[in-house]
DNA sequence: ATGTGTGCAAACCTTTTGCAAACCA
DNA sequence: TGGTTTGCAAAAGGTTTGCACACAT
């Protein structure tokens, strides 16, 4: 299942990046096929690191994470904070279509597994109208993973 | 307006400490001390690092570590995660009081200026309930601050 | 050709750990 | 006294930066 599959990512990622006006550079290249053949997956730094690391020639770390950010500067991928201060990168795109076409959605990560799942925005009803009035804060909701213990988890029972 | 209240958050935090039933030396008197003085406010560990840095003698920055997170377990603290990988510290009573008696609150950073707010959990409305019944997980909101853009930051503009 | 992207190495920042000495109960 | 705490130093983990070279356009 790997050959083919590589190959359509790496033709998505061109594609991707020429029609974003981004240079077509063999790291870029390599990295956004690994963000998009991991689908709807989150994917840390330290993952696509170690994804990319047989490529020929090597890909440097700094590369990885200068290419991550001017991705998400160009608006090709979206970035969610995670616990411990890790950065997990998704597309920007494909996130949207999982989502049923809504522009956001949540990451709710467990503190116990690290597991982050996916939820739709609608869960949170009128809790950012609701903080905006109390505080004049603006909730963007989708950029920090919200914290909980997944159902596994909670039901294994243990701390 | 210093000597007197460090005076009077020292008994505090003394005082504290043994109705916890923790050992009272003079690292965790300073440092429990200072997040009392901070009233609501909420302190990193380099924070506290920097408010002790006069003591004498002087607190290691692994006792500070090792203090907070003691505190923390002996639930004489609270911590928060905020962005980058920080992590806060209050008073364990104090936000109780601060949130009218309700055990739980929120924090918002903003995204910007880093500030923390701390919201009323009704904020939320039925949001964990519908999280739960959506995909099991069990929301964990005081945990982990929420991201966004404070009203001072909003209204100022600059991105 | 030109300016952007890359590799390398080193620094950064926050937090953690192993161990011996100091200290509180 | 005896077990908890502390200081020190060093390392860990994730990320960032300066610089010269290589490459895409």
């Amino acid at each position: 299942m790997a050959r083919r599959e590589d190959d359509a990512s790496t033709a998505k990622a061109t594609a991707l990046l020429r029609s974003a006006g981004q240079r077509v550079t063999k790291p870029r290249v390599a990295l956004l096929a690994c963000v998009i053949a991991a689908g709807g997956d989150h994917l840390s730094a330290d993952a696509l690191l170690d994804q990319v690391a047989g490529s020929d020639p090597p890909i440097h770390r700094a590369t990885v994470y200068r290419t991550l950010e001017g991705l998400t500067a160009a608006g090709v991928l979206r970035h969610v904070h995670l616990d411990r201060g890790l950065t997990a990168y998704h597309l920007a795109d494909a996130r949207q279509l999982a989502n049923h076409g809504r522009p956001e959605h949540l990451h709710a990560q467990c503190s116990q597994c690290g597991q982050v799942t996916d939820l739709p925005a609608h869960v949170l009803g009128d809790t950012a109208a609701r903080i905006r009035r109390v505080s004049g804060f603006r909730l963007d909701a989708s950029h920090v993973a919200l914290s909980g213990r997944c159902r596994n988890c909670a039901e294994t029972g243990a701390l």
